[in-house]
DNA sequence: GCGATATTTAACCAAAAAGTTATTTAACGA
DNA sequence: TCGTTAAATAACTTTTTGGTTAAATATCGC
């Protein structure tokens, strides 16, 4: 819960509620009513779910009688495609993909041995 | 605090002292005390956040002596990397970024004569 | 095996997150 | 003005996070 941008944004964006909201978001505008429709939970809970994508400058709210339609505001996420671009060499180069590949076979086979 | 692994990334990543030893270690392997070197924190609690980013599989660690030297691994990376994707087109094209603008100009603007 | 070094674990604490129900605010429509 | 609808706020609870200090664990060098 540090106070800076980019944690703020992380921290907005580790909620699966909250990321299914943005996603309805992409199709356009909603109402708070029509956002916690898929959902279950009270609406105070997906009242809050707004308030902190919306202090995470996510989305904007207007006003339209007694509805306040949510929209998408993508800002933040393009601060987060500029954050990943200092760590994005460590996997375009193929043979990374292929080395990464090969350690999550690995992984995979000890993880299930422990399991049984 | 869901468990789905996006989720425990972006929690993962929600955190500045997290990310500095992420950037850190694009530099290379390092140990548990130099990772911990640049932050006025008990090793334990560099410690917990090691195991934090470990559990996000963003890190793995090896065993040297008394050491355990600590790794990047950006499978998680990539895959906010995909979930990103989704939302690219909404600031890609350049009428959208002009927009963007604008409206942040706007809010800009009415903010400050609202705190008046 | 012993002392030193590197790291983790245990036990605890304060603050924040994520939910609840009950109440309040705002704007509509008749 | 009154009842209805949409949404936010208040007050509260439980769980998680991020830190602490003190103790335990593991491995080296001798």
């Amino acid at each position: 819960m540090p106070n800076d941008r980019l944690s703020t944004t992380f921290a907005a964006l580790a909620d699966p509620t909250r990321r299914a909201i943005l996603a309805r978001l992409t199709a356009g505008e909603a109402t708070v009513s029509e956002l916690a429709e898929p959902f279950e939970m009270s609406m105070p809970a997906v009242s809050k779910h707004l308030k902190v994508l919306e202090r995470a400058g996510l989305i904007e709210r207007g006003r339209q009688a007694q509805w306040r339609p949510c929209r998408l505001e993508t800002a933040p996420l393009r601060e987060i495609d500029d954050w990943l671009e200092r760590y994005r060499r460590f996997w375009e180069a193929s043979f990374d993909r292929l080395d990464a590949y090969l350690k999550n076979l690995q992984r995979e086979e000890n993880s299930s041995v422990r399991k049984k």
